[in-house]
DNA sequence: TTGAAAGCGATACCAG
DNA sequence: CTGGTATCGCTTTCAA
């Protein structure tokens, strides 16, 4: 039977197909070998100076651009950073957050990649991570269990690193303690004789897993004490605010602690408007430290949050691919302070 | 000469290595082929269901995970919907627009990454995306010349879209006609009888790209009027705005275009705080319309602006991503409309 | 119904 | 200094 040529000898190579190495070396005129010492600079082989130039012109007239996905499929590895996309919008902290993480972790000279993984959810998600075969991955919030960890682990991921409110089995883990917001906000607030104080908790789904423990946290700090608290639920949006105002003297609080500085500023704005003087009938102090509590009537006192410096976890990550053996490293890295301004 | 064995026969396989698919294969006692049909449910070949659960449960046991890369390497071709990752933080509006256009398309079955490659620019970005393989590539603010377009396609890429202020050779665009939110504030505050218009620039870079058509949208809409025009620097931060706010009555403007509902609230807290009244001295217009505004007082006039729905531009993509040649379309896609509150 | 084997594109070893 | 070639993990014909 006659051996059919492999590739029908495409004298002029289809322009339509993406060109590889192959088409490379063929119009230099070298073997596919030489252009990828070219190309990456190899230093243990010393090409000619006509040689190198002729490839590259050959790879600038192709316009030909390495597959990353045979090259990390050669290699065995990659230098990519995975994180999966927030299925919600995040506020400015977190986003200041990521493009930090980003900037310090392009410097060490990895690829961060979100990977928006909708409807995804625990062990199936990691999986669908574990398919790109990432090198380290984030987990801001982890939604993930142990089994998670280890699929991943399994699949070649030398890091794992959560950062949430709670560490997991086998991961590295940025401790967010959010309660340590809500206790904060509640000492300050019991200090200066407030006793009956609300708190409010977005109605929205998503931000449960921020808010609960911020709730637990000023009831932690209150037990034992004299000192009432009770759960405020709000959208946000004005009528919900309106509404809450409205019933406002009928729950005979004198203070809130809104969640965020967002809001606050909304259930302020509403209080004001039903006449409920800040901070004289109500304190309210919210969180996050944003600007906008600055610029607010009174001015919002606020509990400032210590955000994980990108860096930090850059360098985390770093160590932790480095030596993927050591030991899960568990970092507290949120610091909570009051910001005392005029509100409460 | 005596041939060696590829693999030397490694009995009991190392569990610190990554599972393949050989592996499933050898612990269920078939071959490669099988696992892949099984795993795969290929319809065109079918297996005993003895087999299958074979398969199966070799591949739970070794916590075999597919590798991403070799197989759409094999495949030639791969869902994967690349968007650069924004270098800097940006707002809610953004952040709001980005998650819908996630969820859509996941829902078409493309997996999107956001994709972090700091400190490159123009070309060079071009061709790290490039080595990605994408099958659409997304790009908000579009740094990207015709070049660039150029290279993202000839590496296999099905579809490139901008969402910006300017089309671009070779791609699809959605069109942000950022000029057209100025234009009416503009026409707003004109009709209302200012003529001395002051429009803040924020000294952030990386907003310029939409600052400057915005502050040109204003110029456009007053040539050739009485009106005059006057460009205001301001950072995001309150020393930078009580600058502003202590020369103001030597400016003698009689209303100011603000950028967004944030540096508005930043300057109009300052001008209050000098006793500028508002909007009677001066008018104080905002943009893209955030709930923040409505809590204000006076309540923030605003330029609502419609960014194109996540749905959209999704469908454009897979259309796009069907067919290829279609000739690339340009939708306008923001809509402004004036806010008429308190503030002017 | 299952298995053997040919590649996808890039790299690195080993000859020449 | 340069060229064959085996290999990474997976899919998919083609044969058995």
């Amino acid at each position: 039977m006659v051996q059919i040529p492999k590739t029908p000898a495409p004298v002029s190579p289809d322009p339509r197909s993406v060109p590889t190495s192959a088409d490379v070396a063929r119009l230099a005129g070298v073997s596919r070998a030489t252009v990828s010492y070219v190309l990456n600079n190899t230093s243990a082989v010393r090409i000619s100076e006509p040689t190198r130039r002729r490839v590259h012109e050959a790879a600038k007239e192709l316009g030909y651009v390495p597959h990353a996905a045979a090259r990390s499929l050669r290699a065995g590895h990659s230098r990519m950073v995975l994180m999966p996309a927030p299925a919600a919008p995040v506020g400015p902290l977190y986003a200041q957050f990521l493009s930090e993480l980003q900037w310090e972790l392009g410097r060490l000279d990895y690829t961060v990649v979100q990977y928006g993984a909708v409807g995804l959810r625990g062990d199936d998600a990691a999986r669908a991570w574990a398919e790109l075969r990432p090198v380290a991955v984030l987990l801001p919030g982890s939604d993930l269990g142990p089994k998670g960890v280890t699929v991943l682990k399994r699949s070649g991921a030398r890091a794992v690193v959560v950062v949430g409110p709670e560490p997991v089995e086998g991961a590295h883990a940025l401790l967010m303690d959010y309660a340590a917001v809500g206790d904060c906000a509640a000492r300050h607030l019991y200090a200066r004789g407030r006793r009956r104080i609300g708190v409010v908790v977005p109605q929205e789904p998503g931000v449960r897993s921020f808010s609960a423990p911020r709730l637990e946290g000023v009831r932690g700090a209150l037990r034992g004490t004299d000192a009432r608290v009770v759960e405020l639920p709000l959208a946000y949006d004005e009528t919900s605010a309106a509404r809450l105002a409205a019933r406002w003297r009928g729950l005979g609080l004198d203070a809130v602690f809104a969640y965020n500085d967002e809001y606050a500023m909304l259930l302020m704005r509403a209080l004001q408007d039903e006449g409920v003087r800040i901070p004289e009938d109500t304190a309210v102090i919210g969180a996050d430290d944003l600007m906008l509590g600055r610029l607010l009537r009174p001015r919002l006192s606020t509990v400032h949050i210590e955000v994980p410096s990108g860096r930090e976890l850059a360098e985390l990550v770093d160590r932790a691919v480095r030596d993927p053996n050591a030991a899960p490293e568990t970092h507290k890295v949120l610091g909570a302070s009051m910001v005392h301004r005029d509100s409460g």
